[in-house]
RNA sequence: GGCGGCAUAGCCAAGUGGUUAAGGCAGCGGUCUGCAAAACCGUUAUUCAUCGGUUCGAAUCCGAUUGCCGCCUCCA
């Protein structure tokens, strides 16, 4: 089986067939750090994070490169409000977000370049487009001129008439055509600076990936990536510079991950309708907000709520009750090291062959154009599976059982290493996450467990009224108690 | 105005021509349990926004209609 992925160029889904056999490059746009992190860069970040897990799960060496913008209008105008510089702001929110990021489990891609890095690049390349009659210069700035460029809108599928149709366009005495875009301006008083052939000034946004991208991953490459507005102007515009300087395509297949909204309309600061990460993993596990964003396809748009980040954490915690159950009838395993898949039990073998199933539905789901929500349909069906199974074992457990459960559990932290799930201890997890919960609703982990230990001596004398009572007393605080042999434990509901 | 996307159960969400329309959350019934919980079993959409068409056959293709959303300005 080979790999789909949906071609925003072509609009298809297409066979993944990369460049060089075993090897992918991908490029994705990073943030601007001039604020902290929202949900909707969460999201982004954690597609793109599965995206490069899978490909590497499935044996390709993977080069991904992440760019921070760390020079752009909103990074002046807050370091102009703050009296400080633009490095000290962009460096403040490139440590917070990567801060966040670590914290989601997102792996560090394997290059994180800064746009004021590459200037000199960037120089460069504005002067072969210069030289190629791409573009103008006009008292220091210098301009695109997207009508030399004849492929100009075919990534997002528009004409330029059709965009000169649209009346929303900024109107610049210096522009030949409105839609030109800047590649590099002249700084006005108090802006940063760089020399250039131009004068002092700085460069416009889209040139800088341009620049990066084919430093760290040459003239064409694999999968160019981001949030779905980037598609226009940015991702047009790289388009316009990167193949109106080589004559190559600039990558071979265009992938974006849908918005985040809330009740339906995109996250966004000027609508203040987001939430940062921060904010989130104050309330939830980094796996949880996972969970939630994987559950959807990464096309798709996704609306945040608290009752859908709520939906998740069960989830989670499905999944990890799970692995708890497995990870104690585990610990009561002597050595099972004799036991093969060939012979079992009817029984056992039955559980074996639909747990050993699982990596290869994954997979399945996963070549699919990355389709997590189905992906993660199979884990669970094999959590049902793994369950129904355990149930039937008495313990102490047979090497047989301990060798299928051994197998389900290996399968588990497969699947759950592309996902970037499972990766706390199943015991830790399920006591942070009620310790959070109750923390969230105000209830004090002390009172909850005295009451608790009160009824331990209440069960003990027989005496069911009072045991009972505090059952219900601790229920109407949405404390559910359970009993087991090795003595009560409490979640939150 | 131009371009594009979406509409599947109470909620979230897969499925894009053909056996019983995945899975999760919530609900209900049962098993287990002193009572519970967890878990398991069963159950909850004869139907996929509406209307037409193509086809032996459509949630899935085509057309129209309605509704929602995004991009066209910085934006993950």
């Amino acid at each position: 089986m080979s790999i789909k992925l949906y071609n925003t160029l072509t609009k298809k889904k297409e066979k993944f067939e990369p460049l060089v056999e075993g090897k992918v490059g991908i490029y994705a746009c990073g943030i601007t750090a001039y604020d902290v992190c929202h949900i909707g860069h969460a999201r982004s970040a954690v597609v793109f994070d599965v995206i490069t897990r899978y490909l590497r799960y499935r044996g390709y060496d993977v080069t991904y490169v992440k760019n921070f913008t760390d020079i752009d209008d909103k990074i002046i105008a807050k370091a102009n409000s703050e009296g400080k510089t633009i490095f000290e702001i962009s460096e403040k929110y490139i440590r917070e977000h990567d801060e966040d990021m670590d914290v989601l489990g997102v792996a560090r891609p394997t290059f994180v370049p800064r746009a004021t890095e590459h200037i000199g690049g960037m120089i460069s390349l504005i002067r072969v487009l210069l030289d190629k009659g791409l573009a103008y210069e006009v008292e220091g700035d210098v301009y695109y001129a997207v009508e030399k460029f004849v492929e100009y809108g075919k990534l997002s599928g528009r004409s330029l008439e059709d965009m000169m149709a649209g009346a929303r366009i900024d109107v610049s005495e210096k522009k030949n055509n409105p839609l030109d875009f800047a590649l590099w301006k002249a700084s006005k008083a108090g802006e940063p600076w760089w020399e250039s052939p131009w004068g002092r000034g700085r460069p416009g946004w889209h040139i800088e990936c341009s620049v990066m991208s084919q430093h760290f991953l040459g003239e064409t490459f694999d999968i160019h990536g981001g949030g779905e507005d980037l598609i226009f102007p940015h991702h047009e515009n790289e388009i316009a510079q990167s193949e109106g300087a080589t004559g190559k395509p600039l990558a071979n297949y265009w992938v974006y991950n849908g918005f985040v909204t809330v009740d339906g309309e995109k996250m966004s600061k000027s609508l203040g309708n987001f939430f940062t990460v921060k904010d989130i993993l104050q309330s939830y596990h980094p796996e949880v907000l996972r969970l939630f964003v994987l559950q959807s396809h990464y096309k798709s748009p996704v609306d945040f709520s608290d009752e859908s980040l709520a939906d998740a954490r069960m989830g989670m915690e499905r999944f990890y009750t799970t692995l708890n159950a497995i990870n104690e009838a585990l610990s009561g395993c002597g050595d099972f090291s004799g036991i093969t898949g060939e012979k079992l039990s009817a029984k056992d073998s039955d559980a074996y062959a639909k747990l050993t199933s699982l990596p290869e539905r994954f997979a399945d789901a996963m070549d699919d154009d990355f389709n997590t929500p189905r992906a993660i349909g199979y884990i669970f069906d094999a959590v049902r599976i793994v369950n129904g199974y355990m149930a039937d074992e008495k313990s102490p457990i047979s090497p047989e059982a301990c060798f299928v459960l051994d197998t389900a559990k290996r399968a588990f932290l497969a699947t759950g290493e592309v996902l970037g799930l499972f990766f706390d201890d199943p015991d830790d997890y399920l006591r942070k996450n009620r310790d959070r919960e109750a923390g969230k609703r105000g209830l004090d982990v002390k009172d909850i467990e005295r009451l608790i230990e009160e009824r331990r001596a209440a069960r003990l004398a027989k005496d069911w009224k009072k045991a009972d009572e505090i059952r219900r007393v601790l229920a109407d605080k949405k404390i559910i108690l359970r009993d087991a042999p090795s003595g009560t434990t409490w979640k939150i509901a």
